[in-house]
DNA sequence: TGTCATATTGACTAAATAGTCGATTTGACC
DNA sequence: GGTCAAATCGACTATTTAGTCAATATGACA
């Protein structure tokens, strides 16, 4: 007869509950990060994860859901890696180029976020749907503002998304120099045919 | 008794093979074009080819020996785009530039070889250190003319694959306009920071 | 200590995939 | 038409993977 408070039980069960699913989490991140997602089984999440396989069901549905979680995880990081000094940033230039040095840096600081970056890349939209969409709006800021020459925006996301993404892998494969960084935001800001200023510019202090 | 000619058979037999052999790459070739290699199986393959699982190990070990095979007949579509026009241009850029426009063209006019391309840009070295190392040498070229401001010559040819790899991605995803051609190899030229002048003369006729 | 909602387990079935191999077909040549 | 080496076939076994579910464990609380 006892009155039980079935709202606490369930706030047990769900503190109980995710920190099997970060477990679970974890593992799907680590092997998203070494091999496309097609490659990766459910029989690999849960050896990796040391939880049973009927565990893995009873927190996710199917390898998507997980790949779908692991990439809202990574999509938060990128959030986290600019901090909320990318929003004070008005100048778009300057917000681009604080953005790029800032991923570049966390790639060489953490080289399987690096990989987890790269192999996401290769799927549909999914993650890179909010970097995508706020790279856009800073370059066409930065065309209406006319600082820079390139008229295109959805070629110039490109064009910074793919110089972002190779020297990511770049950095993986052969490894970094101090320089790397900041050389390639200047190439950057010169594909996109900034001004001579904004190329000092952009590249000093954020501040 | 009758005398037979073993090396006539022999000959017979892989003319006969050769063709089947041909099913067998076209098909991998189709399939590693809308999928990672891993995400390929055998039985996918010999269904699209239309032959026998025997037949499939009858002349290949492996999924990974067609992909192998596969990744050499791109590399040699490589050479077949830019036919021998390319190594007649004695100026760097203006065979980068080339080879970049050839390369766009391609992908623009052929959807699966732009689709084999971005997939097999994912796998390590492979088919890409035939595009790297003539990548590298015309950007050394360039870099020893002072004709760059870059001066790190394989981060270099990461900007220049990266841009190449993404728009190419943009071209499958989102179509393309008659000039992102001219536009994105513009683009390649200033984020090697190329002369003003150099950024005319490489796009202007090869000839 | 017993209760019970929640979470976890791992054995199980079904399906997909890899890899093998003896039987059969092919086709140029006699 | 018969021969035979090469090529092809497809049924078969073994292994891997997906997905299910009844049984068990957990642990806060009465």
């Amino acid at each position: 007869m006892a009155k039980v408070d079935l709202a606490r039980r369930a706030e047990i069960g769900r503190e109980k509950r995710e920190k099997t699913r970060a477990l679970i989490l974890d593992a799907g991140t680590m092997l998203m990060a070494e091999r496309p997602r097609e490659a990766v089984t459910i029989d690999a999440v849960v050896e990796a994860a040391g939880v049973a396989k009927g565990t893995f069901y009873y927190h996710f549905q199917s390898i998507d859901e997980l790949a779908a979680a692991v990439g809202e995880k990574l999509g938060e990081s990128f959030d986290a890696v600019l901090g909320d000094a990318r929003r004070a940033l008005e100048d778009p230039l300057k917000r681009l180029s604080f953005a790029f040095t800032k991923f570049l840096e966390k790639a060489i600081s953490d080289a399987n976020w690096a990989r987890l970056v790269v192999q996401s890349s290769q799927s549909r939209g999914e993650y890179a749907r909010g970097v995508r969409t706020n790279l856009k709006a800073d370059i066409a800021q930065a065309i209406v503002q006319e600082r820079v020459s390139i008229r295109d925006a959805e070629l110039a996301v490109d064009i910074v998304m793919g110089i972002w993404l190779q020297v990511t892998r770049g950095i993986l494969d052969r490894g970094t120099r101090p320089e790397v960084t900041q050389q390639t935001v200047e190439s950057v800001l010169r594909a996109l045919g900034a001004s001579r200023s904004d190329q000092e510019n952009a590249w000093k202090k954020w501040s």
